[in-house]
DNA sequence: ACCTGAACACCGTTCAAGT
DNA sequence: ACCTGAACACCGTTCAAGT
């Protein structure tokens, strides 16, 4: 490990995948998704293009990476020893925030395939179903619905805070812009999204999104 | 109206909105997300880049009209006289097989905020939720719960189609591949995955999604 | 009012050349 | 083995100029 010794003498690490994925999550919190580039990336490493294309294969890969070293974090961050129900709603909570903080997580989520970042997420609430007494044949029913309600509202949180970040709308004042579109929705063809105004400016999503895992875990119950 | 009729005459439309957004749907069936641009749109409808920013303010509000088509003609093929419950899983059911058949659908209902395409399904599933006798306090958790499963559910999808259409695999090897990946995943760290193998490739995603909206219809049933 | 098409300011990715 | 940085082949979007 000689090769680098003046650079990190120097305080400056060398170029390296981890060095790579940390500088790419800044990017991405502090500009959104349109921040991360490989410009932008050369200029925050001091490098060229090509010296980041050595230790990563795409930009696709990238944002997995990035997307995956979030998530892991967050599913960490929840090991507990409570019982299931609990350990689902600290797993979900914990996922929720980190997509709140980082939308980019959110939307990164929603497009991945059944990979790692996934896989993760699936792994952990798996393990909680099948102490919750869930029965062997419904595991995956039960695993994978809960996963793709998570997936859902994690999606449609991180495409809320792009258009709010778009139109540099603070996330208040998102909602306000929601009720007054729906506000002028025709009431004969839309009677039902126009009676949900006042309960959608009045939602607390973090509150909602519990509710939903509760409203499935009753229904796994159930069976 | 005289302005066009030399080019109606020789059987060629003059440009419109929706004369754009069905060649922007032709496209993107036919190449995927990556096939919608604005020059290979200029070609197919034979005019410069510019002409079509007269009728679309950009790729997103294209994208998004392209998107509410699907669903509006989803939504309104699945009108029924059943009852709630089969009703919203004929809706579902409806949603599940444009975005299977049209999967750059489930990618942009995913991304997209609170706005038409998604106020169309909103609508449909709320109606079924009031009929269906879900208190008027639990009609937006309901509702939106429903929703958000759904998204996940469609994004999903559209993900696995995507990444199947890239790596240029059918269904069925698509499934081939995620099972290899999750035999090669360590048996310590992540039993539960290993444990799905199985299932997740026996696995139909059409039941799955059937069984996941009773399971959240029957958590609803349940308060 | 509607259309043309060249031009602009970006992208991700590649690759010969260096050390 | 690792890095440089110019070059390539694309993008979405704009805009002066036409009809």
């Amino acid at each position: 490990m000689v090769k680098n010794t003046r650079r990190t003498q120097r305080g400056e690490a060398s170029l390296s995948r981890e060095r790579i994925v940390e500088a790419a999550i800044a990017l991405l919190d502090e500009h959104g998704e349109s921040g991360l580039t490989f410009r932008a990336l050369s200029e925050e490493l001091a490098t060229g293009a090509g010296a980041i294309y050595w230790h990563v294969a795409n930009k696709g890969e990238l944002l997995s990476a990035a997307c995956d070293a979030m998530v892991a974090r967050a599913m960490d961050a929840a090991v507990t020893a409570a019982p299931p129900r609990e350990t689902v709603r600290i797993l979900g909570l914990g996922l929720f925030d980190a997509i709140d903080a980082h939308p980019w997580v959110g939307a990164e989520l929603a497009r991945s395939p059944m990979k790692m970042p996934m896989v993760r997420i699936l792994e952990a609430i798996g393990r909680q179903m099948r102490t919750f007494g869930v029965a062997e044949q419904e595991l995956w029913l039960a695993a994978s619905s809960l996963l793709n309600f998570i997936l859902g509202v994690a999606g449609q949180n991180a495409a809320n805070s792009e258009y709010a970040r778009a139109q540099g709308l603070v996330r208040a004042s998102f909602f306000d812009a929601v009720s007054s579109a729906w506000s002028a929705l025709d009431e004969d063809a839309f009677p039902f999204v126009r009676s949900m105004i006042v309960p959608m400016r009045e939602h607390d999503d973090r509150a909602d999104f519990l509710a939903g895992i509760d409203l499935i875990l009753d229904g796994i119950a159930a069976r």
